[in-house]
DNA sequence: GCCTCTCCCATTGACGCCCATATGGTCCCA
DNA sequence: TGGGACCATATGGGCGTCAATGGGAGAGGC
């Protein structure tokens, strides 16, 4: 339907329900589907307030960027707090919907609403004001606020 | 209409229809066609609250800045955060019509009408009163609001 | 046994694909 | 040169399909 782009694109924004469910966008759930991913790996973004999701080798590029600093730097350090103590593994329902957990809520500060931003070879979970201030920020030259 | 067009150049308004669909203006559309493009890559713009509409290259060209730094920086995060995060990929319709999305509304304040503006390499979408606003500005040598 | 998560089915509203109409312009020919 | 056929563009709308969302009920863990 958005064509032969294997990369995820755009960002758009869904309801928490009930049962504490978002559905993925249709979009990036077909950019799953021909990257042949069905774990989800979980992570916290380094500089923003958001949770990163793509398939496995999500992870392997963190570890190797993980690698390739100083490893007794204080930088180091904190991505491997980050990559190792704060990912976690999901997957989606058959409608294509996962669970907001408190991990999810805790970094993120999301409580009713997810905006999926889209990273090219990743996707992003965010609160959609922060979002919507990040890129604000960004288009600025700044950062916006950083997590914790 | 023979060999000459080449380029975006000129503007239009064109109105929404009840379906939240509008005509892109047969001159762009000779552009695309002349172009071979079919995937419409729309990103929202970094300066003025318009959308820029391009072919593939359009993201090619800011995926090879972001390529040119460290893929771990803040920086390289901070041009993702607006290139991919701020961009999507579409198509016309039958008719060379497209839907104005959430996405497009959002960012540009457009409602009932859609201004059409060609930038040669790529056309842009524009709120009609922003448009002559900003083009009144340009005038004067300012560059009249930013985005929101 | 209670709470949580998963699998399944239902609803509704949005979008894609298709065909129809109006309007204005161009070209041809008498 | 004036009339009229013809065409392209912009616009309207029907309808089927699919996405987003809601909710029931069973399986399994604490």
């Amino acid at each position: 339907m958005f064509g032969v782009v294997g990369r995820f694109l755009s960002n758009a924004t869904n309801r928490i329900d009930a049962k504490g469910r978002v559905s993925v966008p249709a979009s990036f759930r077909a950019v799953l589907l021909e990257s042949g991913i069905q774990e989800l790996y979980c992570l916290q973004d380094f500089i923003y307030p958001a949770i990163s999701v793509g398939g496995p080798d999500l992870l392997d590029r963190y570890e190797k960027q993980i690698a390739s600093v100083d490893p007794f730097s204080p930088e180091a350090n904190r991505m491997s707090l980050l990559v190792h103590g704060g990912g976690v593994f999901m997957r989606l329902d058959a409608e294509g919907r996962l669970m907001v957990t408190d991990f999810i809520r805790d970094f993120t500060g999301i409580s009713s609403e997810v905006t999926f931003v889209g990273r090219s070879d990743h996707f992003q979970l965010w609160r959609p004001q922060a979002f919507h201030e990040a890129q604000a920020a960004a288009r600025e030259g700044r950062f916006g606020s950083r997590p914790v």
